[in-house]
DNA sequence: AATAGTAATGCAAATGTTTTCATAAAACCT
DNA sequence: AGGTTTTATGAAAACATTTGCATTACTATT
């Protein structure tokens, strides 16, 4: 309507109706202290009129900060990272920067096609879920000299910067719970381990504390399932119909969980008279679950927002080099469990 | 370590080594078939070696498709729309687009800002969720001239394309049925209606059909309450301590619903024996929890997946006109709902 | 053998900005 | 009033590509 004769409404479109030249409208966008309020007020005036838009394309050829933050995670589908997300994007929104999203559902190989084609888009930073990661994209990342964290996961040794929780003491301290309650039939119910350390520690740490305490796992108490309710309720339905039923559960996540507890119900077990469950994570949802389900919790808000501003950081300049942050995690007694005087 | 001199690895650094002009690199690219095999292979050698990735933002300087999409979604905090953000995020994954992401928390002023940020990248097309946006919103979309379609909601007035639900509907399906089974103390447990189109049409389907069924709402048993689990609990106890507790409640969504199962069994209240519950939407694990629920079911993975081939198309050119998409929607019953005969 | 057609490539202009440098005008200081 | 600094602006180069046009070298066709 208002750009009638040449409907291209670029900058300078924009000068040409506010009498100056490109480079002051350019300048008023991105100095603006350098130019002149009147003359700004009329590029701001032109600018309306015309409805111009900035092209961020055309800065981000100049070297400068495309804005953009590639995030990419094993999956958007639910609950697990719903939190992280969130608050890593509230997290940059503040500052100005456009997440671009992806998902790999746990397949590295993918994860590599995902971070090139965001490079491509010339990202600024590259935060990524937890320590593995195929050699390629380790190097990809290394041979672009990118800022990149990984989120989820502490370890002193990790191969680039992290802010997350230790997961095999989350391990640990499920496991403790449990065993110390005096369980000594105990079921596990994790994900596959391949291409995620995060359940990969978890693990060990509860392996761990079992082999101290003596409890070796029967290997038909040991099931896996892929982070779905659904999945995981037909997986512990099958734990709980063992000739050996189990007196306690220990899961890899609260998804899964969330399935025991559904199983249990639907089987007619109490929780936690009949059997105790423990989770990692403390999602959303895992404290009004009736009964509250006892977890060790990971501050999924509290990473996504320091990984956010770790990188914002990193990109402004004003923080450079790698960082580890250990988040604190702990321990939630809720209602899943309960002590256990059983024969052993 | 390779590009040892001035390790500015572009277009020219490519060609260099290749021996051929920036011309011939850039066709093998994006015209494979213009350029002969042989020198293709050269190229390619030639990229590997150095490691060079292609600069988008270059591209898409050229009014070229910039191969991203600006997805903006109420919030990416829950399950609502993990999983079509996730169908749509793999339809147009297929297709080789980028996803960017932004959440504006139901705030139509900050959906706004979030549009604006992503035009400045130049994205191709613009899917949003719902009917409701502000005036501006429309104006922008409409005078940019962008590709843009509403998902989760379907309307055949719509003022852009949709590929949804009709929500009003659902809320029809979902008190026919709590009626049907004879109840008439039926609470109702919906999300603030301002700025969200699809609870507001929900909400319309359900008032409709107790009208006619000379059924009138209780004030005391209208609550509202936001997305959360936790929320949604504590409204829901509200409404079961209500002197006049009703026998069936409405929930405007699966979420909702899962905190009023969550709050009767904290009361010692069977389902559906002492209470019947209707949620909307069936996510991921509202049939697992038990008992399983009842609810409408909007198929998410199916919305997500046709509005990603839409877009994807449109952008490709092989489609132009808007379009409206309605989605079929059934009621699933399930475990959460009984017959109701008391007086009344 | 001459001509037309095609395949493969290079040159240079174009894309929409930012920024360096230069210049002009205005303000400040004796 | 003359010189100096400051403020405001413009011209043009730079950014990393794509693409229209021109050129060259082949391959068919008569």
């Amino acid at each position: 309507m208002y750009d009638s004769n040449k409907n291209k409404v670029d900058i300078f479109a924009v000068a040409k109706r506010a009498n100056v030249s490109i480079s002051t409208v350019s300048r008023s966008f991105n100095h603006p202290e350098l130019v002149n309020p009147a003359t700004r007020k009329k590029i701001e005036r032109a600018v309306r009129k015309l409805g111009y838009i900035r092209n961020r394309a055309a800065q981000t050829m100049h070297g400068i900060r495309s804005g953009t933050i590639g995030l990419v995670v094993p999956t958007i589908d639910h609950a697990i990272f719903a939190e992280v997300v969130q608050a890593f994007s509230d997290s940059v929104d503040a500052h100005g920067f456009t997440i671009m999203i992806a998902s790999h559902g746990y397949d590295l190989e993918r994860e590599y096609a995902v971070l090139r084609k965001f490079l491509e888009h010339r990202v600024d930073p590259l935060p990524l879920i937890g320590e593995d990661h195929s050699q390629e994209t380790y190097e990809l990342i290394e041979r672009q000299n990118i800022p990149a964290v990984t989120m989820w996961n502490y370890s002193e040794t990790s191969r680039l910067s992290c802010i997350g929780a230790d997961n095999k003491m989350a391990g640990v301290l499920a496991a403790q719970h449990l065993v110390g309650l005096g369980h000594r039939d105990i079921g596990l119910l994790f994900p596959p381990t391949k291409d995620n350390d995060r359940a990969r520690d978890r693990r060990s740490g509860v392996q761990k504390i079992l082999l101290n305490a003596g409890i070796n796992i029967n290997p038909d108490l040991d099931v896996e399932s892929t982070y779905s309710i659904a999945d995981a309720k037909s997986a512990a339905l099958h734990l709980l119909r063992s000739p050996h039923r189990p007196s306690g559960i220990l899961c890899g996540n609260d998804v899964l969980a969330m399935g025991v507890l559904y199983a249990a119900r639907s089987c007619n077990l109490d929780i936690p008279q009949d059997l105790s469950v423990v989770g990692i994570g403390d999602f959303k949802g895992s404290s009004e679950v009736e009964p509250g389900l006892t977890t060790v919790r990971l501050p999924a808000r509290e990473i996504g927002r320091l990984a956010g501003n770790h990188l914002s950081q990193s990109i402004t300049g004003d923080l450079t080099n790698e960082q580890r942050v250990g988040c604190d995690i702990a321990l939630i007694e809720r209602g899943t469990c309960k002590p256990h005087f059983g024969v052993s």
